[in-house]
DNA sequence: CTTGGAATGTCAACAAGACTGACGTATGCT
DNA sequence: AGCATACGTCAGTCTTGTTGACATTCCAAG
């Protein structure tokens, strides 16, 4: 299908022409590196009663601490149910802490316990030595390359809540 | 959590010092990208009666047609059983074909239909047209550096399965 | 040649985690 | 007072992963 009409990675001024061998090449190699991305926390949960879910939330919970469920919900991109079910869990099993809010009653704020945070520790140690891997056999070049296409990649919104968790540390 | 006690990004001769903070970044672009990535591929399936693993099941073998269900279980990391419920479905749709080994008649060889190449055009249409402009939008060298981080972070027996697609195309 | 083990694939049952829809409660705002 | 918002929950469904059991086929050792 569509073979050899333009030629490989060919680069003209500031055109590029993309076969769609070269896509689908990167369509792949997104799925594989995907998979090696979250193989290290699914492996350390499958010995706890606790999915990829889990971990989604205990991670975003403890990127910004105090966030509501509202907000937590847009991150992740689930239904309140879905999410509902986690935090449930979580809050039973004392990992999670969900405060009532001071100025809208309303809403709940988030924070990891003592215990949530050693458990988010450990899946993020796994998951960060992989990256660190990665971005260190790639090199930092590389590693400005992958962050750029990352984000291109991203729906809009999701690019602005990436970009505003990554402004609000430090 | 270990905060500010290397520079940001910082690099020294050939060492590169790589961030908690760094790390979590590339973590959660890893994340938000992937939704983008499967986006518009799932809002396709949504309609019809298929999922994420149809989709998968019918680009592989599409990509490498007349694979066995073994073949397509090592690459795309799931059990016989979970694949060939997916399989099933599809072949009584009629849009992949299954013929019985000659070498081996425990083996089945899988084909895509004209049926089930007209899905696979339609989805993976759509997952190029948004890789392309997030390639377009990064530029070559980004892409370059993109690949390289996705397979240095992908597991060796992935790496393997990869490379082996790669060059088995034009 | 037969027999037993290994490989391949199918069927059945179950669990996790997503979804929708409906509803209840507390709170905030106009 | 009345409507909207934030959150929780119950019930039911769907996709997609899992194990376990089983049938078929191949191959090699006796």
């Amino acid at each position: 299908m569509a073979e050899g009409q333009a030629p490989a990675g060919y680069r003209n001024e500031n055109l590029l022409f993309l076969t769609d061998e070269q896509l689908r090449q990167g369509i792949e190699a997104m799925f594989f590196a995907y998979r090696g991305f979250t193989a290290d926390p699914d492996r350390i949960l499958a010995d706890m009663a606790y999915g990829r879910a889990h971990h989604r939330a205990v991670h975003f919970i403890n990127r910004a601490p105090g966030t509501t469920v509202n907000n937590l919900l847009n991150i992740l991109g689930v239904t309140k149910q879905s999410l509902n079910r986690v935090l449930r869990t979580l809050i039973e099993d004392g990992l999670v802490e969900s405060r009532i809010g001071k100025a809208d009653k309303r809403e709940r704020h988030l924070f990891l316990t003592e215990e949530g945070k050693a458990l988010e520790q450990k899946l993020s140690d796994a998951q960060r030595a992989r990256m660190r891997m990665a971005f260190r056999d790639a090199g930092p070049d590389a590693v400005a390359g992958f962050r750029r296409v990352l984000e291109a990649m991203m729906d809009k919104e999701m690019r602005f809540a990436y970009t505003r968790l990554k402004d609000t540390t430090t």
